[in-house]
DNA sequence: CATAAAAATGAACAATGTTCAATATGGGTT
DNA sequence: AACCCATATTGAACATTGTTCATTTTTATG
């Protein structure tokens, strides 16, 4: 089933149109109709390219993910040429997944709101680039001399970014009462930190 | 504004019958009508005790908080009474919050996904419903010997708690492919002891 | 029992995702 | 240029669901 250029064109401007509708007002505010209005088709041809609106908001997730893989990727870089120690690569990893959720909150926070609300499995397409995330863990985890296998390592990983992702979640939620976001990058910082600590004097 | 007792019982009803509904098959699949056929009401009833549905989902919530809160409270004395150190507490703790969120999956869920959803804040009611669940961290944080101020530790009792929140949540959504219950717990306990000993250590 | 106040009802409306018969379009063939 | 047909596009129509409100039913009171 290849994809002709007139399709190809169409499907390009229905995520478009969908990302900027949710970058703005949220996951939430995601209307077919608007999606047409904004990408100046009709309200059929939405279903001509997806299968219904989960899959667009699929491939709005999908984008999403990409742009914070670049970010992790590029910085990977520099850590690497600056021979950052494992402690501080990881600490600088927080700062990378904060600072990316705060500046793309919606589109982050659809990340998330999507998976929760549908109860059919997401695609494992989507599953590898989780995975990929935990990956740029695994590479200063490496670094650090704990002693664990490969395996282990892993679900330190996963366990790891789950953890500063609960923080950023609750941490974002209610930013204007309790929480700066430098405030915020401090309290991330001193639980990786102390975790990290932990972990090699054991 | 009193209740009639009337009003109470109907209120009573469609509550009882929006928790089974979300216990069964989570948020997303809660209807005004499935309600009101639960509830043994009709449509428009639901509307006699609710300014809308949002205002039904808060109150269930609020119902999951107190059960939440009241497995904390239970464990807190059997704490006090054993005299646990401060970290055997902290993980017993995330244990007591891991399985809570296991066995109320949907009703656990629907605390989170509600929020995100909804653009309007949250009554300061439930804030402080929250900030109850941080209270439960501060007593062993305070046995542990860390130098900080009451400020600091109510910092610190949030980030823990977001921390292992996050990995709760990450760990429940694909409880089948890669992490049963027990390594999500061990998981868990690891991060979480290493994170104290990197704080006391300091 | 009569009557007013309160409560409950469910038909109707509005918003929204999805489908599909009808219409448009585009490109190849003569 | 004219014709044809496969393909793409359309938007009216339908199904689902939250919400409202005029109407009906119930309850309480004198």
């Amino acid at each position: 089933m290849q994809a002709s250029p007139r399709k190809e064109a169409l499907r390009n401007n229905v995520v478009q149109a969908a990302e900027a509708l949710v970058s703005a007002d949220g996951l939430g505010a995601l209307k077919a109709r608007d999606i047409a209005s904004r990408a100046g088709c009709s309200l059929g041809a939405i279903y001509t390219v997806f299968k219904d609106i989960d899959a667009l908001i699929l491939a709005v997730n999908e984008r999403t993910l990409m742009q914070l893989a670049d970010q992790l990727s590029t910085f990977e870089v520099q850590q690497k040429a600056d021979k950052v120690d494992g402690e501080r690569w990881l600490v600088g990893l927080s700062h990378v997944y904060l600072n990316f959720a705060a500046r793309s909150k919606m589109l982050w926070l659809a990340l998330f709101e999507h998976r929760m609300s549908v109860g059919s499995e997401l695609p494992q397409e989507m599953a590898e680039k989780h995975q990929m995330l935990f990956d740029f863990i695994e590479q200063p985890l490496a670094i650090l001399k704990i002693g664990k296998s490969p395996e282990e390592r892993q679900l330190l990983a996963r366990s790891l970014f789950s953890a500063v992702h609960g923080m950023v979640v609750l941490g974002l939620e209610k930013k204007l009462a309790s929480l700066s976001l430098e405030a915020l990058k401090e309290q991330i910082e001193e639980i990786v930190s102390a975790a990290v600590r932990g972990l090699v004097t054991r």
